[in-house]
DNA sequence: GCTTTACAGTAACATTGGTTACAGAGTGTT
DNA sequence: AACACTCTGTAACCAATGTTACTGTAAAGC
């Protein structure tokens, strides 16, 4: 099974020696949506290559205030771990499965190794650590240019392509905490929006129409 | 000279062989502040690595609106730059010379060549991917997490640090382009910092006395 | 069914930052 | 000196967002 799932994401991607050595030492792991998979000051155990699912990656402030940069999904990996890996130094991030999500982990020493042995493998760190600046520069985008009504859109959009379906199962105030704003200001604009008839609010979640 | 800057700069990172080849393939280049070296949406005809001097990189929204990334300096290299390499995509961001700089441009070819050939540059570029994930961390908390008064207190110590000196030659528009606000908002903070004692204002120029 | 709890709706108000408008001061030009 | 131009200071006002407080109601537990 790990076979297929590893093929299926990556095959494209890497050489067949490569896929071979991720089969021996990488570890296929299962988490249920909610599952922490990285805490801000904590150590890098190994690299997480995605197989299915999603993670959001959030960044949080000294007061506790939390942020939602990006998410994470299939074929992707996680950029800040592997220069965690490299010098060795905290996570600067805190990564959550945002739904239930299959991964492989690598550990942390074939980082070195491989990117002098495959070529595939050096390409695959350079497009990740690209795409993740990319994501980074778009966040920034959303959060210096925009207003909180934009944002939520993009939020909402965003939140709907990587759950695959037009319920959004969140309380106004877990949407407050990723984009570091207040419940009732969510709520106030979430309100507009079903004025609007691009959304319909119920308890606990809300459902997408057309945004 | 470009033998001695080199050096300088880069002779604890490289190793001598790929020191030679900079050398023979790189083009020294000499620029004054303000010289404009990327604008958004063109194309990379080149890897700069910096000798001297700082070049600031900026973002711009579709309003023509501008916000300040980051700094580059001694030692550094544009990771924008590097996976436009890759992919030949155009550049996201802008990129102008905060003082007099001095640089040595190294054709993109050989981005894919040393990449596999050299360990050294293979850090170098993760690194540099590295401490650029890390200043839009920071950029982003201090514009998600901050008020404007501590974004400008920030923006004046990192210009303070970037220009070596305790004169900031900036006008109050200056600065608010670079923070994206207004020029009466930034006087308004200003005015406040100098009656705490903490910088004097003049014509053109900001003294700072203790931030 | 009754109670408790979490969630959502809403109004009133505070704060931050952006906008407009105008005055005055420094600088350079003629 | 007279003028134009740019930069800064300041006041009055506005818009967006955040805060506090209170209400109603759906869901969950008893």
């Amino acid at each position: 099974m790990m076979v297929q799932e590893l093929k299926n994401s990556y095959g494209h991607l890497f050489e067949d020696a490569l896929i071979n050595e991720i089969l021996q030492v990488g570890t296929f792991k299962e988490v249920p949506a909610g599952f922490k998979l990285m805490e801000i000051g904590s150590y890098v155990k190994g690299i997480p290559l995605l197989v299915s699912g999603a993670i959001k990656v959030l960044r949080e402030d000294k007061n506790g205030d939390e942020l939602l940069l990006y998410y994470l999904e299939k074929g992707d990996t996680c950029s800040m771990t592997m220069t965690c890996c490299l010098g060795l130094t905290k996570s600067e991030i805190r990564a959550i499965a945002e739904t239930d999500t299959k991964l492989i982990m690598i550990p942390i020493q074939k980082m070195e190794i491989w990117t002098s042995k495959y070529k595939s493998w050096r390409n695959f760190v350079f497009e990740s650590y690209h795409n993740r600046l990319n994501e980074m520069l778009h966040t920034l985008d959303s959060i210096a240019f925009n207003n909180m009504d934009e944002r939520l859109l993009n939020y909402l959009k965003e939140k709907k392509r990587i759950n695959k379906g037009n319920t959004i199962r969140n309380t106004h105030q877990e949407i407050a905490f990723e984009l570091h704003s207040s419940r009732v200001v969510i709520s106030r604009l979430l309100k507009k929006l079903e004025q609007l008839g691009k959304v319909s609010l119920h308890r606990n979640h809300i459902e997408v129409i057309d945004l």
